[in-house]
DNA sequence: CCGATTTTTGTAACCGGTTACAATTTGACT
DNA sequence: AGTCAAATTGTAACCGGTTACAAAAATCGG
């Protein structure tokens, strides 16, 4: 039942041509006249012949796969990026490898290596901080990557994504001009230098406006932005408005509220950052920050490939975000 | 800066040893003196050489890259899976690649006909239909592959995954031991065929125990959940229960209730499937029903790898998911 | 109809490894 | 020391394409 599969060689002979014609028709099929190329793709079908990639990996040193390394799969931003950035380099015949680092710089060096030695030609990183290993590693060979999901003009890549400072810190405006005077701020697990920087700093510049501002931090799901809210609850003095830097946890925190009798916007105000497919449908409505998530994996996919394919430099690209003002903040006097 | 890649016949020079050695040493080193391998190990680390990954993969015609072709990534239940089977294959030095289908069947083809260009030489489908252009490529070509996500001994290829049916089937009981006579199911988009499989099997099947059943068919996400939720509320007769084919459309049921003024499980009870990571944390906590997902990750990543190592033949098996009663099915008298 | 161009096709070297087989070295035992 | 088997290392063919260059065929102007 399984044929052997059909080698170039195979092809040459059933038509009569030279495997170089055979090649050039599978490439494109420029310089060859119609008649042959007719001839030649017809035979490929009856053959049932796909070009080995392997051997043209080999003799051309190009792979066409671009290797993706993220810090988690499950928190559907990511799924949603990765998603863009699988549609964009299809479309031009390069495919994806992603490899999932758990936000530990280690196992992203160990699975750059291993993607490495698969042949991938380019690698998209997330955030700012890396193993400084795997960026002298991406120097020695000259292997083209991008740091993505930040925008830092001056980071050690080009840096294409939107800019958590600016954003966090539009965010506690927002707030700030609805009357929040007292917010709390929930986020995931953080490097001692993401306090100087990112949405956390963002936020912190707040308090220079003279709003109060007390950081939480707990793990990045729903858990972690339910048992937080919880805790914070306790507390005597309640803030006005939590904002959570992620609406996985601010499905947590509207869940804590429900669970403590507490409504929201009534009692207690909830934005969140990165209009999730579902933000728009809780009860109420979640007001958050709209992150390019599919742009900007268009965007480093087809910046990557231009370089691949023409040498056109890597160009780091600030992307916008917005506000999306929905009902789970409210006015407060 | 960059300097060029080391290869093999380099670290032969400078080692003063045969190319052969030098690849001896670099795939496990059987029949290397240890002083030998110490040198070579040594000149590799100075020479900074990685094997070329494509040349190994044309002389040995592996490339240690399984394919993965799934609906979307942008539901938790599958990022669940597909990081699995990253772990498991990685494990093992082989790569994952991913592909994403809509649910479509000519795009699912397209993807494995892009893999196979690409490589990959074993793949995993989710589900029971498939492209018939793509199974007899598979045939073939001899292309290993198996069937995830569903259990049916009597697939076209090895299924290794839960019984829906069964599942479906066992929730309703379950429901019905609660008191629930009357029951609303919530189910994402389906082909004609899966009403006499699958889920809708299972669900349907509880009409034999006298229980009145009505479906309801929406998008697979919080939105349509909510949606059809909303829907069947403003219907007279109201189900005590609404049974919803995921825990997503749960999560829209809840919202859509909220928004009413209704209150759960005092005015309906919810079920939901899959038991994501946050299906614990919603208010009340959803009963649901825990699927294998990593085990399955890790069966079919093993399995095939075994398949490819050692032609060990691939094996249907059938994996047990299981209720897990939480506050949001209530007794109902 | 001929020579000069342009287009199409063929030849063969090369990409960088793996591995069967041959050659060499090592070491154990008389 | 001499033999022989086992362990180690080397030689060279091969994997299946791409592509520079040469050769052949087609096209064209005069």
């Amino acid at each position: 039942m399984t044929e052997p599969v059909g080698k170039i060689r195979d092809v040459a002979k059933a038509t009569g041509l030279s495997i170089a014609t055979i090649s050039r028709v599978m490439n494109g099929g420029k310089n060859v006249s119609p008649r042959t190329r007719d001839k030649v793709l017809e035979a490929c079908k009856r053959l049932n012949y796909l070009p080995n990639p392997a051997a043209r990996a080999l003799s051309t040193s190009r792979s066409k796969t671009v290797a993706a390394i993220i810090p988690t799969i499950e928190h559907s931003i990511f799924a949603k990026y990765i998603a863009s950035i699988e549609l964009s380099l299809a479309q031009r015949g390069y495919s994806l490898v992603i490899a999932i680092s758990h936000g530990d710089l280690d196992e992203e060096y160990a699975a750059a290596q291993k993607l490495m030695g698969m042949g991938a030609e380019a690698f998209i990183l997330s955030g700012a901080h890396h193993h400084p290993d795997l960026l002298a590693l991406f120097a020695r060979r000259g292997v083209p990557h991008v740091f993505s999901s930040i925008w830092d003009p001056a980071a050690a890549a080009p840096a294409i994504g939107y800019d958590n400072t600016a954003l966090a810190r539009a965010a506690m405006t927002f707030l700030a001009e609805h009357g929040h005077q007292h917010i709390a701020v929930l986020h995931g697990p953080l490097a001692e230098s993401d306090r100087t920087r990112d949405r956390y700093a963002g936020a912190q510049a707040a308090r220079a406006d003279g709003l109060r501002v007390e950081f939480h931090e707990t793990s990045l799901d729903v858990t972690g932005g339910k048992s937080a809210t919880r805790a914070l609850l306790e507390a005597p003095d309640r803030p006005s408005a939590i904002f959570c830097f992620s609406d996985v946890l601010a499905l947590g925190t509207f869940f804590a509220l429900s669970e403590a009798g507490l409504r929201c916007p009534h009692d207690v105000s909830i934005m969140g950052f990165d209009n999730l497919d579902w933000s728009g449908e809780t009860a109420p409505p979640l007001t958050t920050i709209d992150l390019p998530a599919t742009q900007m994996g268009a965007e480093v996919g087809t910046q990557l490939m231009d370089h691949l394919d023409t040498g056109a430099p890597l160009a780091p690209m600030r992307l916008e975000g917005a506000i999306v003002a929905r009902a789970s903040v409210a006015r407060r006097d």
